[in-house]
DNA sequence: TTCTATTTGTTGCCTGTGCCAACATAAACC
DNA sequence: GGTTTATGTTGGCACAGGCAACAAATAGAA
């Protein structure tokens, strides 16, 4: 259960508890429960935390007043005994998510229960200007509240930006895709919305989806590598927790340095594993202009021309220097790859594997796992609502909506 | 304040707290500002917690019935109002950490106020089997139970290991310069001397130390480098939490690598840092046949011959290459160095400080302060004891002596 | 010295949180 | 229909921390 540190106050002391934050933790605890389970029995949720039936009661009962979650009867289990209550998460509270391209953005609305119940991409001039970006965000929203079922609420808006991001301000340090430098997008659009915005980036937005809810699911300790045309992005999680940094720009996984080399990666960097690993030198080799990602993939995974499988190896010997690297830096137990870096492994996943064994420490690379990823496209929607979701689940007593 | 988490329950879920959990962890909180502060008054213990004065009283009542703390008369600090009561970490619990070496162990004794009283050197075989070190240790105890003034309490033996070790179950995956090989030596010294043991590895050991009490007091995000003839080892600390990684490997910082190089490391990775950057090419360079650390230390800073000057520059740049790796995979506050990694950045800050700002992306490179470290031959005693003393702080009333 | 202001320790009472035990309820099984 | 099993419900209880009033110990001013 991956979970984002709440507001880090930063290097502040650890403080007592009250009895308030007793019966507020358990609430969030019982919260995050359903959350992740989407629907669980009250007497699932006394196992698991240990609290006593009646104090599980209690609490659900608050939450139910909260509107939180619903109870209802309990689907057939054919067991002894007594049928517990199913609690289930509410279906109309919603986060927006927003994810900022070239020349569109998409503006989404999640609902806690994990379903998108609607998507709208807007169109926008190439490289908009944030101000640009805020009307289609407030355009988005208009159309997607009358499109909302009546009695919806909303949490906020988490924007995905692929760049560096410093998430205690929620300002964009610097996005080449959209060509944005120290941008306070945060507060821009929180000022035009009226309601809470949350800005990361979305590398760390994947990772913390996919370690929640996909590949990454019940493991402690992840990277997760993502390759796209715009570059190598990723996320690390560390004991459940996804790892920020000082200012959230931590994670910047494809602008670690493996060998001497003379390309370039998208920061100017030289022999980063962006720079050798490169979506744009595959798709040429393998003769395709722009390709989807799907016929990338398959080109990838077909290739027979000497030419391109000379490529593929060299590239996947690249990954593997870089996976070593990881690996020693930080003991995972799974590695998660997406966009084009799995056809990468698909291709030759023992080349990959001894690669990466090589070159990391006895202890490290024995238990180490790779696997491609589950989450599809929803990827950053799910992501984004988690983040959207970080400070309801935290304190329920406290939630307000908009 | 740096913290190690408790028995990591792995994967498992989080459980709801009672009333006994809130009482538990208030002691556990201020037990821990008594041990971070070694003496710190009520009232501020009041403040820093912000419980009731009244609680405050409660609890440090329970600590002081447990024999935790002391209550004394607080020193003149000439305010207005009634003088607050001085709480001191009591003076008779100590924690024996072991460093196992090449030809000799030393066993110390480290009191919980941060003193070491005793600290014995014995002679083992070269390259001692683990045996050979638990008699070492069992004899070295004897001695210091001896020297200890009557009414002292043990709460376990911490070890130091120049090498892997699976914390989970405190044993040894592999350590070159003892040349051991899955050795269990947590379970080996646990069972000969009947207390508890813990094994960990030393660089993250010497960071745990340096960012709790040395230069990296403050900071939530750390990164700890040490050179030293064996190799360059590490640690990490993220968000106020060391990064141990699935099974106690991680922070193997010495091995990320950097560029193409024939040059292998000790454990024969090429192109590492620990390949690159190498102490026994410094000496070399600088004349020197295996030197002590202070006076290789004194040498690089006074290098003139051509060719140091070069080899000196050429391992700046390559260190820089490999901080620069590990700021845009973590975003630290500031990165610790420690060992010959210190006079070379001394040699010349600026050119390491450009190079690795070169190297890494905008955001992170901006406020990253590189410092040397501050905590001399104690850092593994304190380091150590700071493991030790974890389960105590943890939960004051369950404490165990030995 | 004496008085005031200020801060902290102490005490008794209160609130409210989670636990517990007894009972009620709803299912499966015989 | 009775028994067994598991869960929900209820009222009372234990106890942790908050609170307010009072006591105590200091500095500073009169």
């Amino acid at each position: 259960m991956v979970k984002l540190n709440s507001p880090a106050p930063g290097g502040m002391q650890a403080r007592g508890s009250n009895r308030d934050d007793l019966r507020q933790g358990n609430l969030s605890t019982l919260l995050e429960y359903v959350y992740k389970n989407n629907s669980i029995s009250r007497s699932d949720l006394t196992s698991a935390t240990g609290l006593n039936r009646s104090t599980i009661s209690d609490l659900v009962g608050e939450l139910v007043e909260l509107k939180l979650v619903s109870e209802s009867e309990s689907p057939q289990l054919r067991r002894v005994g007594r049928p517990s209550v199913n609690v289930s998460i509410a279906d109309n509270i919603f986060t927006i998510t927003v994810a900022p391209r070239h020349h569109s953005t998409t503006i989404s609305a999640v609902g806690m229960n994990g379903t998108v119940a609607s998507r709208i991409r807007i169109a926008t001039p190439i490289h908009p200007s944030p101000e640009q970006v805020c009307d289609a965000v407030e355009q988005g929203i208009g159309q997607i509240r009358s499109q909302l079922k009546k009695g919806y609420k909303l949490v906020g808006v988490a924007v995905a930006i692929s760049g560096q991001v410093d998430v205690r301000n929620n300002s964009v340090r610097i996005c080449s895709m959209l060509k944005w430098v120290d941008v306070p997008f945060g507060s821009l659009l929180q000022e035009r919305l009226r309601m809470p915005v949350w800005v990361d980036n979305d590398g760390s937005l994947a990772c913390l989806a996919e370690s929640s809810f996909g590949a990454g699911r019940g493991f402690s300790d992840i990277i997760y590598l993502f390759g796209g045309a715009g570059g190598i992005g990723g996320g690390v999680v560390i004991d459940n927790q996804l790892v920020r940094g000082s200012r959230g720009y931590a994670g910047e996984l494809g602008h670690i340095r493996i060998m001497d080399s003379r390309s370039v990666d998208s920061l100017g960097l030289a022999g980063t594993l962006e720079a050798l690993v490169n979506r744009d030198d595959l798709a040429h080799a393998l003769g395709l202009d722009d390709p989807e990602d799907d016929d990338l993939s398959r080109a990838i995974l077909s290739a027979t021309t000497p030419r391109a499988v000379r490529l593929i190896e060299k590239k996947i010997q690249a990954l593997g220097y870089a996976l070593a690297t990881l690996v020693n830096i930080f003991n995972p137990q799974v590695i998660l790859l997406s966009g084009f870096l799995q056809p990468l492994y698909q291709a030759n996943d023992y080349s990959l594997l001894s690669k990466m064994r090589q070159n990391a420490v006895a202890g490290s690379r024995e238990h180490v796992q790779i696997r491609t990823t589950e989450l599809g496209g929803r990827i950053l929607e799910i992501g984004g609502a988690q983040l959207a979701f970080t400070d309801l689940i935290a304190n329920p007593a406290q939630a307000k909506f908009y």
